[in-house]
DNA sequence: TGTTAGCAGTCAATCGATGAGAGTGCTAAA
DNA sequence: TTTAGCACTCTCATCGATTGACTGCTAACA
């Protein structure tokens, strides 16, 4: 819709974004004009701030300040970064090794890897980060075992491609004989092999209603388990480095971090408001302000192992971020994580335990 | 040590720090004059007041201004609070209703009930809260489990006298035909047997090591899955309402509530922190230097089900905290926590599972 | 037409002075 | 021992002046 700036627009807008990132202050033309356009006079930059200011890229806090950039001029900003492919170069040949280490050393559950992710991504960028695990819902059932124990009660075990899912201790009223037991389990395999978790939210026992009976207690159950796993367990959002926020002056102020920190800490409210973006391989937004999180950037990343989207990590900062860092970042621990769960796809079930 | 208080001087002081309290202001002779003393004058109230500072009780910001108590002040209020336990009369009918019917109503795991706790205290006073749950050392191993699964996997199962501990799918590398899995399990219920978790943090194999050959490698899982369990699970810090104390002026800045919420957040360090009044039934911490936290009080009380000590749970606030009404809830959920415990405790399996 | 130098104008931030207000300590008298 | 009265101290808010950082404008120049 705005035309095509010039190219010397370009390179002024480029330069006041760069230097507003790395200072925080109001650029001035002088600044722009000894580091980055030697070859000509700080008016003439100045005449081209007056036309930026005029095109909605930038403003001035006040009469006597410098520029700041608007949502534009990140957005400008950005996307030369991403189409220049700058972003290798943001990382160091030792950052990026240090990178890599620390993720291979660790990948015991999904939560941990969740974890650890978030981790990494904080520490290498100085920002607050999150994960989303969305793995749970791609999950399929391969069978359901009763065990029986003391006491007419049995533990429900859930077989599936990932490992073990949950178990439970239930009771059995009736009598419950091994060949009780039996029909059960046969029952219960006929109704949930081969299932994938996420249908079952919407499951409906009508139609098997007479398989069932004699069995409903049972089946309750195990349809409850179930359930609540699939509750418990989707959009589960690991948050790290969220006090690096409050380091940015932009929210160095309690208001702003209260406010902050208790979006950050509503995990709900976190996995909806990134859901937009769930399934995009790099998605940037900038200072939306019905997110809760205003004068916020947050860069998300899609992780996918074998093309399903597996979930999602991102950083949340201040606007001027450093993007090329960030999505630098990002873009590696993508290619490190699917490496990782490719490889590690059959050892989910280790490590787990519960109480 | 210090001579007993002139009745006056109590009056005095007490009256010090509940105006403190309430207002967070220096205190100033004429307003505990006119609110407490009125039969005297302002002028006597200042000399009784020097003599306190003298004493160590109070002290003041700078000459012009009013009072303010340092730690015996708030020592000899909250002492005056626990004796006359006016703690009774800190929460009305209603609240304590409140809080009863709100906890009342979830039961299912001990996680949960921490939480849930934390949550009503953090609500009820208005002060950031914790819990810790300390029930997992006390839990008694009843049985051990071998179920073999396809493909030359088995599932451990680990029932205790509290419901089902952990699972987790071991690869079995030998032939693991039925005989060989009794064995084994027969070997591991020997071993296991009757134990509670916190002998396994220092139990040694070497004695048994005749035993164990052949099985070493399941053996190995078992022992590794316990102690996993227990290392995760003892110690477990819930903390609720960690941004209410930024509501403080005393945390009302950027620093502070930064350095505030880090230690909160760090669970070990908390639990390390909060060790030495494990076992008290009620205490109260002034303004330690050595906290990390500075400037707080720390109240918790020990929650206990047949004598034992099953958990912690506590608030952190200001130093200049509702002690009354902290200390009256602290005892309510005390008495209401040990009720629903023991009413519950063969539940305690129910609603578990894990990934 | 685009670029530049120079200059006046604007605004925020800083510093010091000033005055009001709050509260105490002291003293002398009851 | 208590009290009234008063001088003293210290904080806090306000005001004005000064400084410094930029810009916008204008007129000259390539």
């Amino acid at each position: 819709m705005s035309k095509e700036l010039s190219e010397r627009k370009k390179k002024i807008l480029h330069a006041l974004v760069d230097l507003y990132i790395s200072t925080g202050q109001p650029v001035s033309s002088s600044d722009i004009q000894s580091k980055y356009l030697p070859e000509v006079s700080s008016a003439t930059v100045r005449s081209e701030l007056s036309a930026l200011e005029a095109l909605g890229y930038i403003e001035q806090p006040h009469t006597s300040a410098g520029r700041v950039p608007l949502k534009d001029a990140y957005k400008f900003y950005v996307d030369n970064i991403s189409n220049s492919s700058q972003s290798q170069n943001a990382l160091t040949d030792r950052e990026t090794e240090m990178i890599r280490d620390r993720f291979l050393t660790r990948l015991e559950r999904i939560e941990d890897m969740s974890k650890a992710a978030a981790k990494i991504i904080s520490d290498a960028t100085n920002y607050t980060s999150f994960c989303i695990d969305k793995s749970a819902l791609n999950i399929e059932i391969e069978e359901v075992k009763l065990v029986p124990l003391k006491g007419n009660k049995a533990v429900v075990l859930i077989v599936t491609d990932k490992g073990m899912l949950a178990n439970k201790a239930i009771d059995i009223s009736g009598d419950a004989d091994s060949e009780y037991i039996d029909s059960a389990s046969m029952l219960l395999n006929r109704v949930f092999q081969g299932r994938n978790l996420q249908e079952l939210e919407n499951f409906d026992a009508a139609e098997i209603e007479t398989e069932i009976k004699g069995f409903r207690e049972i089946f309750d159950e195990v349809l409850k388990i179930l359930r609540v796993y699939v509750s418990s367990h989707t959009d589960n959002v690991v948050v790290e480095g969220a006090l690096k926020m409050l380091d940015y002056p932009e929210y160095n102020n309690v208001e702003d971090a209260k406010n902050f920190l208790s979006v950050i800490s509503d995990h709900d409210g976190m996995a909806q408001l990134l859901s937009d973006d769930g399934s995009i391989e790099l998605s940037v937004r900038i200072g939306k302000e019905d997110n809760g999180v205003e004068k916020c950037a947050i860069v998300t990343a899609a992780y996918k192992v074998d093309g399903e989207v597996v979930g999602q990590a991102g950083v949340i900062g201040p606007e001027r971020m450093d993007y090329k860092k960030v999505i630098g970042v990002l873009e590696l621990m993508k290619k490190t994580m699917s490496t990782v769960v490719d490889s590690s796809k059959n050892h989910l079930t280790d490590g787990r335990h519960e109480d």
